[in-house]
DNA sequence: TTGTAAGCGTTATCAG
DNA sequence: CTGATAACGCTTACAA
């Protein structure tokens, strides 16, 4: 904004006409007639001049900024933030819209300094995403603003969401293991007591059930989500004799863990020991021998359709706010080299279960 | 934006005062003195009506908009955008300014459609980056705004930039391995052609040199940046029987793939092989085991320091644009637990190298 | 110490 | 078909 760019005055003088000409030129005025000569005119003279409306005073002057705000808690330390954000852009910018992006560091007086500025610039509306499924407070401030939450909900608040299916989610990764003919399963889900966490176990069960699965050869354990976590988990896993064939893990980073465990133990992947995971966060996924399948996280999808509600809402006015929609996304399962049949020393002849994967993909 | 919001006109008129008088004392104009009563008067109306000023107006008329564009070639693939992305948030907010964000997908169509956008809405810079370090050609729409590029240069283009010290990483890493006692080293570059793997090479032998060793003390070899590519790079360094005892990975992704081939080989790290990579992915660098040394590149401090510098640019006016200042940033070493003295069967009794690392952190 | 009024760059209403 | 002109919400000479 520093140097002073060119303004529809000077258009209007170079075209030689007023401005209000111009206007109604460059915005194609409906139920505006021009002359078309003045049109090509004016057209021509903002092109030889280089004119760019000045958003800001549009704004100011119609109350719409095509600006959205998008708040986050954490936006260095995973890489999902990059990808909601990338979606949100996305359909963003095909409204000639932009997108201000604040991190708040879980710290409520810089949320609050945060939101704050982007009001203060009139956003449109704003973004409120969780880098992880869980149940928010929603920021006083965002009652009056047209807010989607991402990956996060807030019951009560009549704002719209958006989450992962983590239901499906859970249903899918048994439904590899199953497919490829394990019967024996088990599953080393959070210790953390979070959405995620009772949903995906809630759709491996189900799902495991309708298999016709026993109790006893399906096992549930909990760890930390992360390498040593899941390595210690492993360990306990398949000491017995009777240890799991296929093994889903809340996430990759738990996965790496089994992995070492399955290496020390002597267990080969997928021959001896089947894996699949949750995130897909390419960079272990794809980084470990062999290659994780697992279930990935709909990021880009849930930053896309928030955004698509948010100015849905927008355009929806202040009046009515109808049943907020809300939606649970499903992840596609990324299949990779970390599942095959059971080996016949464990579970000899056993049939394979039809595939599940059919279904819609969205739940 | 969508419902009316309260404006100095209505705080005037609850103060009983004019908007001069209340811009006044929102505002502290130096200068301007108001009488104590008037000014708690005015004060207390702003609270009570919740009064927050719309940047929009203050910007049309300051022509100053307190924002700026963030323009990433790949905001979702890396886990890099978003530290950058953090350290010009926070310096931006420490100055009431918040930040645009988009992303280009390297399609300089979309690229222009973006920075037009943001031109448009007035920034007052903009911050270029790239999530890899490398030269670039600067969008022409930015030779009249102020800008900082990130990770990326432009010869002859007067812009400021900021890069990692590429030459001093490889430095750091040499020294890693040398002060724990190695000589025969190795370093597996990136086969690009691109500026870090030129710099780290160089940094690498430069400090392998000044510690005496030998020119066939010190191999190198170039792989695909992935984990595969250093599977393979390893497998073929380490057949020999005068393997290397330490080996400094172009970054940490590629560093798992020697892991793997260590494995392998029945090669213990980090008794038998020391590793260093770069980086510090936390998510690899940590979920590998033992944990990654690696070096860390300066992602936050490039975002913090290409927008201070951005912010001066831009309070120094259109005028001088004095030599554009531009910085290497070097990045610290993160110890975890691949590098160990060599085990005597290889490297009987040699002397440690002193420590370099005390030198200053940056270039 | 406080207020009037011009103007930032647009859009929109209403006359010509 | 085209053009004055009044907002939009704010800052800032300049007056009072």
């Amino acid at each position: 904004m520093t140097q002073r760019r060119v303004t529809i005055k000077q258009v209007a003088a170079e075209a030689g006409v007023s401005i209000t000409t111009v206007s109604h030129v460059l915005n194609d005025v409906p139920g505006k007639r021009v002359h078309p000569d003045t049109r090509v005119r004016v057209e021509d003279a903002a092109r030889r001049l280089g004119y760019v409306p000045n958003s800001l005073a549009q704004s100011l002057r119609t109350q719409r900024s095509n600006t959205i705000g998008f708040v986050g808690d954490e936006i260095a330390t995973t890489p999902f933030a990059g990808k909601i954000i990338l979606g949100a852009q996305d359909v963003a910018l095909a409204r000639d819209a932009v997108v201000f992006v604040v991190s708040t560091g879980y710290q409520r007086e810089v949320e609050n300094r945060e939101i704050e500025e982007l009001l203060r610039r009139q956003v449109d509306g704003i973004l409120y995403a969780s880098m992880y499924h869980r149940p928010v407070e929603l920021p006083p401030q965002l009652a009056s603003v047209p807010t989607v939450l991402i990956n996060a909900t807030c019951t009560g608040s009549g704002v719209p969401w958006v989450v992962p299916d983590e239901v499906a989610g859970g249903e899918d990764a048994a439904d590899v293991l199953l497919t490829a003919g394990h019967r024996r399963l088990a599953f080393i889900n959070d210790v953390d007591e979070i959405p995620a966490a009772f949903g995906r176990e809630e759709g491996f069960r189900r799902r495991a059930a309708r298999a016709g699965l026993h109790d006893d050869d399906l096992r549930v354990v909990t760890a930390e989500t992360d390498p040593a976590g899941g390595y210690a988990a492993a360990r306990q896993l398949l000491a017995h004799a009777d240890r799991p064939t296929g093994i889903f893990c809340f996430n990759d980073r738990l996965a790496m863990g089994v992995y070492r465990a399955a290496a020390e133990l002597g267990l080969r992947i997928p021959e001896d020991l089947s894996i699949v995971g949750f995130d897909n966060q390419e960079i272990v996924a794809e980084g470990v021998h062999p290659g994780l399948t697992t279930i990935e996280l709909p990021h880009y999808e849930m930053g896309a359709w928030a955004t698509e509600q948010l100015f849905d809402q927008i355009e929806a006015g202040p009046g009515a706010r109808p049943a907020a929609p809300a939606r649970k996304l499903r992840g596609p399962v990324i299949h990779r080299a970390s599942v095959a049949p059971p080996s016949r020393g464990h579970d000899p002849g056993e049939r394979r279960e039809p595939s599940d994967l059919a279904r819609q993909r969205q739940a």
